[in-house]
DNA sequence: CTCGCTGCAAACACTTTGCATATCT
DNA sequence: AGATATGCAAAGTGTTTGCAGCGAG
């Protein structure tokens, strides 16, 4: 993303209206961190990150921020670890989860068709996951 | 399952102790629901079911129960909709769950390779999870 | 008898909700 | 001005922990 962070700001706070939502400069401040790059991000994670520049950023309106970018298909949603994840790349991917670091990659897989044993449903999504440990855990001696 | 009952308890009860756990009839009581067929349960659910049978059980024992039996591997441990279930079919196979009901299917698919995109990883495990309206809630008008 | 297990209750971690105030348009 | 968003705090859920007493081996 080689925007500048102004140009970049003023993208978001035009997107924003694009879809009906009011620009304000708490949601300016999370799309900022969190769209245009790949990210798989925490609600107080995105906290953690805004507290020093936004002291009065709740973790309410965070929440609430990211499940709006995820209903509007800027975010997609995933649970993990006992948490909710928020992952900024919206083409259809899956995902590794280290159980050293907990950190989540993407995996760009070929998809693959649905099995003839879900005949009869409505499919909504699909994801796959795998869980070990990331080559840079295992080179610390996981 | 057609074993009788006092039949299956004895042989869980065996079972336990060639594991090294305390065959305890709270212990028994949880394998004689939750194990020998497939099934998909919450801690909480197995308590709802148990409460009557033994009013005294305590939630964090079927906890510890469930956990012990997947960390010896008579169980799956998986998340979905916030919550831990514990998967009573041990064969590898992925899932399905009702955005609807909630309720998790088993969908026994082709299993595939693990993606190029994941070489240096230790791979511990692998589940692809599809979401959606099973046939049933699609009927009801879902 | 001994060690492990159970049950109770409190502690935790994460998410959601209610409402008065502040802010965007 | 009007509608919506924010922040605070409290309530809700689900899970984990601590510990005295109990019970299986």
């Amino acid at each position: 993303m080689g925007r500048m962070m102004q140009g970049a700001m003023e993208d978001w706070a035009d997107m924003l209206r694009a879809y009906g939502m009011k620009a304000t400069p708490q949601r300016l401040a999370v799309a900022g961190r969190v769209l245009g790059r790949p990210r798989h991000v925490t609600p107080q994670g995105v906290l953690d990150e805004l507290r020093r520049e936004y002291p009065a950023l709740s973790l309410n309106t965070v929440y609430q921020t990211l499940q709006r970018f995820a209903a509007h298909g800027l975010l997609r949603e995933l649970e993990a670890g006992g948490r909710v994840w928020f992952d900024s790349r919206t083409e259809p991917h899956d995902h590794a989860i280290c159980s050293v670091c907990h950190r989540i990659e993407d995996v760009l897989a070929a998809p693959e068709s649905v099995p003839p044993a879900l005949q009869g449903w409505r499919i909504e999504s699909e994801s796959r996951v795998w869980r070990g440990v990331c080559p840079s855990c295992r080179r610390a001696g996981g």
